[in-house]
DNA sequence: AATTAATCGAGACGGTACGTCATGTCTTGAT
DNA sequence: ATCAAGACATGACGTACCGTCTCGATTAATT
């Protein structure tokens, strides 16, 4: 016997009532309660899903379908400047603005949520970062592929701090295309 | 009347608490309680103090010292080498690695707090890289002095992002100065 | 269409589960799912049965044959120790000694339970006492009927007070009987 | 350093917040939640004086006054009619006819608080009954003193029994003193 | 034999209460 | 006016229970 399967509208009833919370109230006011309600759902509904609240915000705003594939424009500058504004839109969608440094903090907190976070996000955003610096090392365009991390730092690093922790608007991203590659190109030469 | 002075080893026994609980438990472990009771002090005292949790730790932590001043190397690439020692030092220091993310939650919460964190942090840390900027631009190796804003987003996320985020040790911070120079001379070109 | 028939065993696995978990871990212990699961049985077989959880361990508990039928003993005194015998056993077996505070407290907040409990338990038994009553003013050792409440409220009250209220063992009943006799004797005269 | 007293006020409005609670919706409404709302009080303050929902009703019920002191009028019956009415008088007073079946329950499932009860309600109560049958010894009323327990079972027994299980309205308790009386004696002669 | 319909165990569902914990404020008596 | 101690209001968290509902499988009586 396998009793009752679980209902098919929850989850994404849940990540909506998520995301309009987070972007009406901000990560604080975001309360289990209140997204229980909003959704129409039960606590324990949540809980049988997602183990704490750090979960739940962190499936409903990290969505899936970021991050598609890569895309190959055939030259370095235009994969970053790509890579910049699939970062961008990652970081600054609906809810994701208000929910990040509050999830930021949580992954600390519970090794389980930093082990997912690593896997489901870093991991899939490096692995498209490696593509596209192999793919400009075979056209010549680099010498050697420079470390991963680093690239990944100073793509990933200059948007997340500029919408997270300077404050500021930002621009079109792809303005910093121009000079986030030639720091790729000087790590690569 | 002036009543009784404020005593002196307060603070330091707080910082010393703040530091313990940090490294011990980490932010969320670390309590407003268990700060008093490790500081042998009571809950009035600290917060006459400072006014939120996040102050109180945000001062513990963050030393006044970090931005001295700023050090003229001569040279854009050396100046910038030595930013990035600065900012990496006042991001990695014993605390800062557990408490930062969670001070930055914090920080979206309340916008007093996150005023006075624009001012006191990220602010004297514009105005370090706006000098230094000036400076390459007076010596003729930048055409003209790109958007501060830009480079603080740069120099500054790259280090928080890869110590914060991408959660892989980091390695000499000077090998990051020849490519993160790059950057800023495409933007001041 | 009659549909399929119900399983013979459920009844019988149920009572024993309840009185197992009563005994094992009392009233409040004695969840719906616990005694599902002891019994190998689903809820919806539970509640297709019984309403609620209190009528569920009240048939459990109470057994039918309590209350078989008055019992002439041809005085009254012999017939007040007959009722009272029937009375403990009826309040004291195993399990109810457990579930029976609980029991009337779920009376107490569903006014549907509390018809039903008056019904089938106190009606039944106050009945029994009429007819006894109605011998002995026959017999001549009442001048009247005396207000069966009463007469409900000082046998019944007695034992249920003594087991479930003052927490101290009883002795035979039959001790009472001389007693409780009397003031039955007071109030028909 | 003894640190702030607790505040006077709060056992007042609490007891009358439970009370009132009771009168109103009945001991499944009577939430905690709900009583600190009423009492203008936070949950912590509940839970720093009784350590469960079952304490805190208890206290705010089983009011201290009552069983003020044994009354000596002179006669067993007499003696009989004035503790019947204390009797009822615990039992029967706003919020207590709601809450008693609901915190009989709860002391069966919590050991700490059955001991309370017995020790605070039900030996306050058997010491008064002793006193009042020495009393009839010593008058020549009664030949030996009958056990307590017993009497305790009688008289307490038919009152509580007939308010909060036979659900049917009491008259006034006088009324049964005199059948009481001669059960008593039954006893001790 | 095929259909129909009520049952079965398993377990997810909404609702609601509980008891714990953290923050920031306030109140003692003492210094 | 400050100190340590600790009580206070507020409000979120995660757990538990109840009674209902849904699933696929089973079982008989009716076609």
């Amino acid at each position: 016997m396998r009793g009752r399967p679980r209902e098919d509208g929850i989850d994404g009833a849940v990540r909506r009532a998520v995301k309009e919370l987070l972007a009406e109230a901000g990560y604080a006011k975001c309360t289990v309660d209140a997204i229980a309600g909003r959704a129409g759902v039960g606590k324990a509904a949540l809980y049988r899903r997602w183990r704490s609240k750090a979960e739940l915000v962190f499936a409903a705003v990290v969505h899936d379908d970021a991050m598609a594939g890569p895309a190959d424009t055939g030259a370095l500058q235009g994969d970053v400047a790509e890579v910049l504004a699939v970062i961008k839109s990652s970081l600054d969608g609906p809810g994701v603005r208000e929910a990040l440094p509050g999830l930021v903090a949580d992954l600390r907190a519970d090794p389980n949520l930093l082990a997912g976070f690593g896997e489901r996000f870093i991991g899939r955003e490096r692995a498209y970062l490696i593509e596209m610096l192999d793919r400009a090392v075979a056209r010549g365009e680099l010498a050697r592929r420079p470390d991963p991390v680093a690239v990944h730092a100073i793509l990933l690093g200059t948007v997340h701090t500029w919408i997270h922790l300077l404050g500021e608007p930002m621009g079109p991203v792809r303005a910093l295309a121009p000079a986030l590659t030639a720091a790729i190109r000087t790590l690569g030469s």
